[in-house]
DNA sequence: ATCATAATATTGATATATCAAATAATGATG
DNA sequence: CATCATTATTTGATATATCAATATTATGAT
């Protein structure tokens, strides 16, 4: 396999898309935000959308190991951005909730990030995105 | 927004379908040639394809930062894949060579990594394939 | 009520990503 | 040729990914 053909592999193109718009994202974000990551801001926004899953299952939703997410709420803790507490029923739970702090950043970074997205997105027709769309759920489908 | 909104964001579509194909090979890789990652594989090949590359081309090359490349190669060399010697001119750099280990694995993989790409992109038509991979590379222009 | 099994979360080890800083060698310029 | 900016690489710190192992609690079957 030649440098171009490496180059010209649909999966390369793939990976480099999505390298660059998460580097983007995340220079915007640190710009005007300072010190959250992308993977933490994805969390608190699981954890906001549905305040009752487990750990687990927001590793589902947003797509992460359950290592990770232990390690991200750590993370988050620590940052003041989510308070834990023991689980009334369930103890080897424990009751997350979104601080204050959280909520407040949430908001701030919302309109950022869909600035980003329409950034990423500008000059493709809606048409082509549904088709580009159905082709990488469809290669989620045969990899799964 | 809402699970629903996240788990439809294109870019999520765009994540969970690069991780899945991701997970897919890299799982098939180590059932059939042990302990190499595909990133590993992906710096050896370029450095294969091209030898007078300096680090940071193949930085460029294989979409990685410096510091990654740097790390990658050193376990190349731990692992007796790479033969790493000093530069006849430059003595910033080092010469690195792919040691036999490393021909005949890239050569036992090759198969391997084809027939990856083909279960991921099986059932999706040529055209769409193009017009995604217009969609990518458009991406990663508006975010460069 | 007990016990095996399942569910939930954590931890350790290793690989990679990213940014910033440090090192070292080279090249250009006065 | 001495200095200085640039280039090539490395290192440190922190975040994330992945796999395997562990700990703890919950549940279901007997």
């Amino acid at each position: 396999m030649t440098a171009e053909k490496l180059n010209s592999t649909f999966f390369y193109v793939l990976e480099k898309s999505i390298k660059t718009y998460r580097q983007m994202a995340q220079r915007n974000l640190a710009q005007e935000y300072g010190a959250i990551t992308i993977d933490q801001l994805l969390v608190l926004q699981a954890m906001k959308d549905q305040p009752e899953l487990t750990q687990q299952q927001i590793a589902l939703v947003v797509f992460k190991d359950y290592a990770s997410i232990t390690r991200i709420i750590d993370l988050l803790v620590r940052k003041g951005l989510l308070h834990r507490a023991d689980h009334p029923t369930d103890r080897r739970r424990f009751e997350l909730t979104l601080t204050r702090a959280a909520d407040d950043l949430l908001q701030q970074v919302h309109p950022r990030i869909l600035k980003n997205r329409k950034i990423a997105l500008s000059g493709i027709s809606e048409e082509e995105i549904a088709i580009a769309r159905k082709v990488l759920a469809k290669i989620t489908e045969n990899c799964s």
